[in-house]
DNA sequence: GCCAACGTTGGC
DNA sequence: GCCAACGTTGGC
């Protein structure tokens, strides 16, 4: 799961402890908090958009999927007109802390790593800010910290 | 700031 | 349903 870290970080996250993962506006990736979460599932924390571009950390999805009330938010910046209480369009999860790495592990590391050239967020062009790591994947990045 | 790669919108 | 125009993401 893509932040960045300007925006809401892993130490953001830490401090607060759980969070609701607010904003995202892109079909498939609300999809993914949705339809494929599910409460357990851990998920890693990608900083983007920043000096420190990589995995920040380890969190952990902690509740069913629910109304991102940042739709309803008149002057806010997702606000989205066209989402009514009744209807709402953007849904959402908690997501918990679970730990922020002692580094941040960098793109440029991730991409060198054979283990992860399948990767989905590390396809070129990719942009969707959720999207699904196999167990192997997963695995294979806490051993590079 | 640039730009590739999408995703969304809206006229037809 | 098509597709041009436009907007966004995100690495660099």
């Amino acid at each position: 799961m893509k932040s960045e870290p300007n925006e809401y970080s892993i130490d953001d996250l830490k401090r607060d402890r759980v969070a609701p993962w607010v904003g995202v506006r892109n079909y498939q990736a609300r999809n993914f908090m949705r339809d494929e979460m599910r409460i357990g599932d851990l998920i890693l924390f990608y900083h983007s958009s920043c000096e420190n571009v990589g995995i920040a950390g380890i969190g952990k999805v902690s509740s069913e999927p629910y109304s991102d009330a940042t739709q309803f938010e008149r002057r806010g910046k997702y606000y989205d007109p066209k989402a009514t209480k009744e209807k709402p369009r953007w849904m959402l999860v908690d997501i918990r802390f679970v730990k922020k790495f002692k580094r941040v592990i960098p793109l440029q590391e991730l991409r060198q790593e054979k283990p992860l050239q399948n990767m989905i967020t590390l396809r070129p062009g990719n942009r969707l800010s959720i999207t699904a790591v196999t167990e192997n994947e997963f695995q294979h990045i806490e051993g590079l910290i």
